[in-house]
This record gives C-alpha cells, sequence and structure tokens, in this order.
DNA sequence: GCCGTTTTCGGCCCGACTGTTTTCAGTCG
C-alpha cells in the first residue's frame, strides 16, 4: 500500500465518520493524516519499518496502530465494522455541492438513500422537499448541483484554469470602480488541478461589480450572491466565485482567499497567541481595534513573519520556517534560460529546427535542446537511426544561421521500452549531445518490473535525464506505479537529473515527489515539452510545481549559466 | 483523535451566504 493508497483509507474513515455523526475534531483528525499522507515526501513503508509513524504530522498512537494495521495485513477491522455501519457509497453524495455530511445522513436514514443515482431519482420525483430543514429550493440546488457534476466531472487542469481566470481578471479590471483583482484560491498557489475558479476584487463600491460579474453572459447559474461574495457557474459546469473588499483590507482578504485552509488556521492561531483576532477583514485587538493591511506584506510582517509565496502556503512548514527567517529563494520563470525537451518536425513537433531555435531564443532561452522521438514510438514518427546524421546537419545549419545568440543542442527523448532496453544502441547515444530516456508505454507493469526497467536506464551511462518520471497524463492516465525511492537513490548515485515536465496534462514529478528528490539533492530540470512555438510557455506551469516543492534556482539545470549546462553535460559523458 | 511558550486535559480559526426558519443549521472556503 503505498502513500495515496493509505491516504484514500484515511479520507474514508473520515467521510463515514462524519456521516455517521462523529464529533467533529475526530473527523478532522482522520482527515489531516490524509492529507499528511498524500504530501509526505517519503514512502510511508519506510517510515513504517523504522518505527517513526509518530513522526507525520497528526500521526499519534491510535492512527498509528491503524497505519501498521493497514500495512501488516492490508485491512483494516475498524474500518470494516464502520462500512457495515454506514454504506461507503454514500460519500459519493458529498461531492455534490451544497450536500454534506448532515444531509447524506438525512437522505439516507430517511429514503434510504445511498448513491448519487439513488439521489438524482428522489430529487426528480420531489422527495427530498418534504424532509426537515429541505425545501423546494433545496431540492433544485441539489439537482443543479448533480448536472453540475456530471457534467465538469472533478477537477481541472490548472492549464485550462488559467487562461479562463486571466479573461476574468482581465474583465474585471476593466469594471469601474474596481481598484484591483487578483487569483485566490488553488489557483494563485498554482495546484496542478483546481476545483474552481476563486478571484479577488478591491473595490469600495461592491454592488456593481457584483452585478457585472453574475450577469456575465457565459454565466449559466447564479449560486450565491451577497455584498462580499458571489458565487457562479458556467456552461460547462465550471464553477468561480469571487469576494470584493475595499482597498484598504486588501491584504487580509487576499490572505483569506489564497488559503489554503490549513495555512490560514495556522496564521489565525499565531495571530491569537499574540492577542489578536485574524480574519479576512482584518487583524483585531482584544479592545476592538482594528489592524488594517492594504497588502499582504503587512499581515504577515504583523504576525512577525517573512512573506510567504502563495506557492507554499499549504501549512506544510512554511509558516515555520517563515518565522526562522528561512524560507527558501524560490527559483522563477526568468531563471530559466534553456529548454532541454523539445520537439520538432523530425518526429511530433509542428516546426523546423530553427523555427524551434527563433522561438525559443524570442522567450529569453540561450540554449535549446533538439529531443524528438525515438523510432519504437510509432506514432511520433520517431527518428531513424540513419535520419540523425542528417538532423545534425539541420542543426548545423540552423546554429550556423542564428550565430552565438543561441545554443542548439542534438539530443533524443529515448523510449525505454518494455523490457527496458533504451530505443537506441550506446554508440548511438554517445554522439548525442544530450539524452532524455522516458516511458510512454507498458505503464502498468508491476511496480517491481518498471522500476527495474527505469533503473536500467538510468544506469546507462549515456543517459542525462529522466525525463516525466512517472508518465501520468492528466485526467485519465495514472502514472506507472514506480517505486520512487529506489529511483530516487539510484539517479542521486549516477548523477541524473529528473524532470519536472512542464505541460499541464503532465507536471510529472508532482510537487510531493519534485520536493522529496530536491531534499535528496537530485538534480532536477524543468522543460516544456514543446511541440510548438506557444509551448515553450508552458514552462510557467513547470516553474509553479517547482516552487510549491520549495525548490530553488541552483538545483535546477536550466537555471545554471549556459557554460554550466554544457560542461555538466560534457563530463556525463553522454 | 491529536497535541503542548495556557502541556497530559481541555481545547482545537473565522466568517459569509442560503434556505427554512422566526433564531439557526448546514455548507463552504
Amino acid at each position: 500500500m503505498n502513500n495515496r493508497e493509505l491516504a484514500d483509507q484515511f479520507k474514508l474513515i473520515a467521510d463515514l465518520l462524519e456521516i455517521k455523526g462523529e464529533v467533529v475534531y475526530k473527523v478532522l483528525a482522520y482527515r489531516k493524516v490524509a492529507d499528511s499522507l498524500n504530501n509526505l515526501t517519503q514512502d510511508v513503508n519506510e517510515l513504517w519499518k523504522e518505527g517513526r509513524l509518530e513522526e507525520i504530522p497528526g500521526v499519534g498512537k491510535a492512527i498509528a496502530e491503524k497505519i501498521d494495521e493497514l500495512l501488516s495485513t492490508g485491512k483494516l477491522e475498524f474500518l470494516e465494522r464502520l462500512k457495515t455501519e454506514v454504506p461507503p457509497s454514500l460519500t459519493e453524495l458529498l461531492q455534490v455541492p451544497d450536500v454534506g455530511p448532515r444531509k447524506a445522513a438525512l437522505f439516507w436514514k430517511e429514503l434510504g438513500i445511498t448513491d448519487l443515482a439513488g439521489l438524482e431519482a428522489a430529487a426528480r420525483e420531489g422527495k427530498l422537499r418534504s424532509l426537515p430543514g429541505m425545501g423546494e429550493k433545496s431540492e433544485a440546488r441539489i439537482l443543479a448541483g448533480l448536472e453540475a457534476l456530471a457534467r465538469r466531472g472533478d477537477r481541472i487542469p490548472i492549464g485550462e484554469a488559467w487562461p479562463l481566470a486571466q479573461e476574468l481578471l482581465a474583465f474585471l479590471r476593466k469594471l469601474p470602480g474596481v481598484v484591483a483583482a487578483e487569483p485566490a484560491g488553488s489557483l494563485r498557489r498554482m495546484r496542478s488541478t483546481v476545483g474552481d475558479i476563486d478571484l479577488l476584487v478591491a473595490s469600495k463600491n461592491p454592488g456593481p461589480v457584483m452585478a457585472a460579474f453574475t450577469g456575465r453572459k457565459d454565466v449559466v447559474r447564479v449560486l450565491a450572491s451577497g455584498e462580499t461574495k458571489s458565487s457562479v457557474e458556467f456552461a460547462n459546469g465550471l464553477r468561480s466565485q469571487i469576494w470584493i473588499h475595499p482597498p484598504e483590507r486588501f491584504g487580509t482578504a487576499l490572505v483569506y482567499a489564497t488559503g489554503s485552509k490549513d495555512h490560514n488556521v495556522r496564521l489565525r492561531e499565531l495571530a491569537l497567541t499574540m492577542g489578536l483576532s485574524l480574519s479576512e477583514h482584518s487583524f483585531q485587538r482584544k479592545d476592538g481595534s482594528e489592524i488594517l493591511c492594504d497588502n499582504e506584506e503587512k499581515v504577515y510582517e504583523t504576525l512577525g513573519l517573512q512573506w510567504i509565496p502563495p506557492e507554499l502556503r499549504e501549512d506544510h512548514g512554511e509558516v515555520q520556517a517563515a518565522k526562522a527567517g528561512k524560507l527558501p529563494r524560490l527559483i522563477t520563470h526568468d531563471d530559466l534560460i534553456s529548454d532541454l525537451q523539445t520537439h520538432s518536425k523530425w518526429s511530433d513537433g509542428k516546426l523546423s529546427i530553427l523555427e524551434m531555435a527563433k522561438a525559443a531564443r524570442e522567450r529569453g532561452f540561450k540554449l535549446l535542446a533538439i529531443t524528438d522521438h525515438t523510432p519504437s514510438l510509432g506514432v511520433t514518427g520517431g527518428v531513424k537511426i540513419e535520419d540523425l546524421a542528417r538532423q545534425r546537419a539541420e542543426i548545423d545549419a540552423a546554429q550556423e544561421e542564428l550565430g552565438d545568440s543561441i545554443r542548439i543542442l542534438q539530443g533524443a527523448e529515448v523510449e525505454i521500452r518494455a523490457d527496458g532496453r533504451l530505443d537506441y544502441p550506446d554508440e548511438v547515444l554517445a554522439k548525442l549531445d544530450i539524452v532524455l530516456a522516458s516511458v510512454h508505454t507498458s505503464l502498468r507493469q508491476p511496480r517491481d518490473q518498471v522500476t527495474a526497467r527505469m533503473i536500467a536506464a538510468i544506469r546507462n551511462p549515456h543517459v542525462d535525464i529522466i525525463a516525466h518520471p512517472t508518465g501520468r497524463l492528466f485526467p485519465n492516465r495514472e502514472g506507472a506505479d514506480l517505486d520512487l525511492e529506489a529511483v530516487f537513490s539510484e539517479a542521486k548515485k549516477h548523477g541524473v537529473a529528473l524532470e519536472i515536465n512542464a505541460h499541464p496534462a503532465r507536471l510529472d514529478l508532482d510537487d510531493t515527489n519534485a520536493r522529496r528528490a530536491m531534499e535528496l539533492g537530485i538534480l532536477l530540470t524543468i522543460n516544456s515539452d514543446a511541440h510548438s512555438p506557444a509551448d515553450f510557455d508552458l514552462a510557467f506551469f513547470g516553474v509553479a510545481i517547482a516552487r510549491r516543492a520549495w525548490v530553488t534556482p541552483e538545483a535546477v539545470i536550466n537555471a545554471w549559466p549556459v557554460e554550466k549546462q554544457l560542461a555538466w553535460l560534457k563530463n556525463r559523458g553522454g
């Protein structure tokens, strides 16, 4: 059982206990452990073997025993018994907006509803409205929520949400009386997926701004509209909400709206120790007087903290680090001066090498690796060995034309075949300037097999980088079941770099794994995987993942001076 | 169920909005 699978068990326990009506703090305790496990930078099995389970945040004696039972036997008696008391399928209902644990319990106990289909049928038959605390409007909201859920599915990739948010922000910023408009929520924290689009507006006159927002043509439903907060749904099922606060309170409001919830709780606890109560409006002293903050820096300063970049605000140690003045200098998009994974017409890219190099140069890159696919990945039209010399000639010609404004490398994204062999023989790899190795197929191999395959690639002396290590694709393809600890240990030993692939459908390594790699001192690389000029800009999302992983520029090859990048490649003997 | 600059018990952040209610529960972030 891996970290995520274990976390799922505890999330299920939390949901079931909540529906059962258990005291809320017990539920929160289980939920916190699920979150801790999901964000753990080590394999929980290692901690378990070393008897260090209680070092995991939120894990005490009782939960440590449950983890022990789950990892030893694969089952948990406590959970099995719980499942006989509350049907597990009831947790489906919690996905529906406006349905929480109390209503789920109500529907189950009064109407025998145990899943989404049952809820929808009952709502359509008008059976919900007569329940205590329910009415026609509540029933209609639940039906609307069910429809939105069906349309939208789950969370959406940040690559889709970000452009939509920019469009909404541009709209808001043009409205009269709007002083500022910023992204908030998981969007601003740059999580790889977001549930809805949160936006914060500064204005002294919120009424007309709210009206303009909720009155947009693409809004199909207004879910809430108040003085400080409104929430709407778009035709595709996506939801967005805005808060509007006066400019002099923008700082506290932005901290609040950005979250995460756990980060906010941490800040509020800290405020209380200083005799202050922190809300989205202000700090309040015990005598009722307020401290207003028009920007975030003032909020953190009042708490005796360094300003914390939004990407770190997950209650993963950032508040403690800020208190000690030890926040890392996070990498930025501007730090990147190379892109080490891109594709040209030689495989599945859209442009010639010269066109790609010009596009890279326009974006300020000084170094570009052309890393086309290899033949076994048939759909990409991989470069045959006999064509590599002609590709080299094209690179030389492009280099000639562009002079020293940008340096172009001949590389390859070499397929790691199902049996662990690479798609080019060593003598061919030896002639390339840079070699990335990656898996695209046979991702469902058993853990041992797929891990061995990856390790074999890392041990090949010509391989410089493992690209998108797990092979995951949003939203539907799970990554390979890799033993990442083993992969990390081997990468460290052989000095092979691991990629944070910036394509929003990949974002692989993810933030949690990238943080673990960083802690282990493994080199990282952030690449766009560009197949067309616009794709170069996707590096932005890769940087976001790196920032969420506390990554500094020193750890990222692409942020090094060109000569250092080239020297690293040369010294690897590739 | 966890946890400790109020420490081994008694707390555990703060508020907006809605709907069904005549003062509040439920949900959400």
